[in-house]
DNA sequence: CTCGATATTTCATGTTGTCAAGCAACGCGT
DNA sequence: ACGCGTTGCTTGACAACATGAAATATCGAG
């Protein structure tokens, strides 16, 4: 095992969590920016891509059903978010974004993109050699 | 400016992404096998390096004064931190860990690395190159 | 000493999160 | 067809985190 000394190690580890921290202060100011919070705006980016079923928002979202319920129950209130029922299955209830949840979720992932492109103002070739790295940090490890 | 519809740019962006997901899960575990918190963790590791005004947690958990106020209540009441007078300004209060809080503390620390190391299952080479980008990644830019 | 600024707390309020309990709907086995 | 365990969602009670406004105490400059 590596000695939990290592500087290099350390290092790496510190920039890391540099990072992570910049990420989330940048995508709570996103959100912000369209008056969501960061659950909401999660919530929001995932339905804009397709209709989920509260219980696959929870999955993803690593929480408990119950706590979606009042995520989405605000998104509703305000008219980005609707409920619908799914013809196969009459427990399922499927959030889906309303239009203007559609266009919220547009302008927010541009402010995302924008917020995030300065991090990635490395060379192609380096965003490669970026990219691997993370790839392998970020592989299934025992 | 870079097109946002470059898929080796947006590829990085979610593997980053992902990192930010996972250094958060592991983050909340070892806070949680420890019956703390995210918050009242990072307080503690922050008051484990030095006593700190309660102000000036505030800034560095870019929050609210008065919500240190409760989480400072909270890990004062479980004896592992205490609230001590500054000799040189009676307004300020120096929140400080007392020896059940270094404990604490240290074996976090250790949860933490040790759950963290995976990631940086790298070659000490790749590590090098890896600190360089993210150093050049997270640089000031204008 | 007075007055504005600073440090902290308290209170009201809202969001996120958990857990347990409840209800409706599904589907399997008989 | 019936019963029954399972599944999906919501509700309720509660704790932690977060903000903002107001109250208190202290500091420091004029």
């Amino acid at each position: 095992m590596a000695p939990r000394t290592d500087a290099l190690t350390r290092e790496v580890v510190d920039l890391i969590a540099t990072v992570v921290a910049r990420y989330h202060e940048e995508y709570e100011e996103a959100a912000a920016k369209h008056a969501l919070t960061g659950a909401q705006a999660k919530v929001l980016a995932l339905l804009a891509r397709e209709s989920l079923p509260m219980r696959r928002i929870a999955q993803l979202l690593k929480c408990e059903p119950s706590n979606v319920t009042g995520i989405v129950d605000r998104l509703e209130a305000r008219g980005l978010v609707e409920r619908r029922p799914d013809p196969d299955d009459r427990r399922i209830k499927l959030a889906a974004a309303t239009p203007a949840g559609l266009d919220t979720a547009g302008r927010l992932s541009e402010s995302l993109d924008f917020a995030r492109e300065p991090l990635a103002a490395l060379s192609a070739e380096e965003r490669g050699v970026l990219r691997d790295l993370l790839r392998r940090m970020l592989e299934p490890g025992a």
